[in-house]
DNA sequence: TCTTTTTAATTAACATGTTAAATATCTATT
DNA sequence: AATAGATATTTAACATGTTAATTAAAAAGA
């Protein structure tokens, strides 16, 4: 059925209809973990790299300095980070996880890993690379065109 | 170059990451404009569609009903949109474009009709097809997954 | 060294996302 | 017709996105 509206056909429309559609399927693992999408993506880049200053987690976790500002006040007072100052320079400011926030991190990464896991057995492997790849040559086109 | 963190593979952070890159181009437009995202999408789908009703908006827009309701309220008081009653249904609240708005969307429209077409230049109208086949096709497999 | 500029993080103000609840109207059942 | 249940929209409360301004510290220049 071909549809007659552009908006329907816009690029930037069905990256976000799709994103949904993915999330869709990790919602109820944040639900459980009383996370939120923007949440969970600060404590996955500090599980994976380790202690971070703000600036660089910001970037990995897609969201902006001012945010992570809020969301790292909230983790700190549920004891789920540390915040230290660069002892090089002062204005950085290093979080990591806390025992506390390891634990919940593994947890909820093994919920993850089996949600994309059926992801990937859903939409196929191949289909996955294929699209990740065309994602990646997007974002490189509109980076030099 | 491999990246070994699983956070930069990840298939809703590059959706995320990607969407952004295009929207980055429409972002001037839009600064011009004095509209949001949300609030073109909102604007778009009514110009596309005509009068229709907020459930139905809300949806073609990727927006919620409860933002939409603040967002219509914003555009009411500028005399973008005319919202009325459902003569047949009560419930339903019926939108549509102001002359002033048609006007708006006029002008935004051609701007953002050049900024696609240099996209699609960009990346290739092939790359695109199929790029979007792709979002389709996961977002089928999601659905019946 | 002193000043200027730049950088990193935070705060503020307003718009939107998200979840829950409230309101009004319609539909179905009795 | 009266009630219960379903539907469409709105409101509320809090978290995040976005733009602009602020603060503190480092880097660069005179």
């Amino acid at each position: 059925m071909i549809d007659k509206y552009e908006i329907n056909r816009s690029l930037a429309i069905n990256l976000l209809r799709t994103r949904e559609a993915v999330m869709d399927r990790f919602r109820p693992m944040l639900t459980a973990a009383n996370l939120t999408e923007q949440q969970w993506r600060v404590l996955r880049g500090l599980s994976e790299y380790g202690a971070t200053e703000a600036g660089k987690l910001a970037s990995i976790a897609c969201i902006l300095p001012q945010s992570l500002s809020r969301i790292a006040k909230t983790f700190e007072k549920k004891n789920l980070i540390k915040m230290e100052t660069d002892s090089n320079d002062a204005r950085k400011i290093i979080l990591s996880l806390t025992k506390t926030g390891e634990v919940l991190m593994n947890d909820a990464t093994t919920q993850s890993k089996k949600i994309y896991s059926q992801l990937i057995e859903d939409y196929g492997e191949s289909n996955l690379t294929e699209l990740l790849n065309k994602l990646d040559l997007l974002r490189n086109s509109l980076e030099n065109g």
